[in-house]
DNA sequence: TCACCATTCAACCAAATAGTTAAATAATTG
DNA sequence: CAATTATTTAACTATTTGGTTGAATGGTGA
């Protein structure tokens, strides 16, 4: 197992995009689908210029990507960073082993 | 699945400690058993007080233990937490469903 | 007790974050 | 073209973050 300090740049800003409520929000509202800006600028009560922001945050961390639409700008979720942040929770599982295992049962019934 | 705004506040907090390269190698450092204070501090480029910090960041996310022992104080890595960010990542796995395929596969064998 | 060792605390600083409002940009429709 | 709609940009502010240095705290051992 080899650093790779070129990876950690990249966790840097993921974990940061995640660490915030609003842009998890916005994840969970994406994961629902393709959405603009201001459809998910709605139920959060802060300026569409605020969330803007967030989309920016989570767009530059790779979580989503944004293609113009005519006037509209169409978001969408893209997991490969989730990957990321996944592959580096995996490797300190040993440290709740009991808890993964339950999860991966879990997992397993659902994932059919 | 209903909203749970009580955790939110413990994944802000689990992800903002992830967001940076000093507390992560902290975490993989505590990985290879528990440490004191200055022996993690050793390999980082930092003033002692900055590291202290960090840990501080690191316990108050709850990822971490501090036990004091004498004049030390001895960390331990506690994997709770991350249990917690890998269930929330875990909720979006559809959209990268391939890599979490293969990353399964690949536990499966580890796993043994 | 005295000196030392491990660690934290306090004060400070620069940069980043998260929000605001108002103006700018750019596509759409009448 | 003019008005409208969608979104970003700019400028500003308050707070947090991540680092510093130096002093304080508190256990250990001579």
């Amino acid at each position: 197992m080899v650093e790779r300090p070129e990876d950690d740049a990249d966790l840097d800003s993921i974990f940061q995009a995640l660490a915030h409520p609003t842009r998890r929000a916005l994840i969970e509202q994406l994961a629902g689908g393709p959405a603009n800006v201001s459809t998910l600028a709605e139920p959060h009560d802060m300026s569409l210029a605020a969330v803007s922001k967030h989309l920016q945050v989570l767009e530059e961390a790779g979580l989503i990507e944004v293609e113009p639409e005519g006037r509209v700008r169409r978001c969408h979720l893209d997991g490969t960073p989730l990957s990321a942040a996944f592959g580096w929770l995996t490797r300190y599982r040993i440290f709740w082993e009991d808890r993964f295992d339950a999860l991966e049962d879990h997992l397993e019934q659902e994932h059919q």
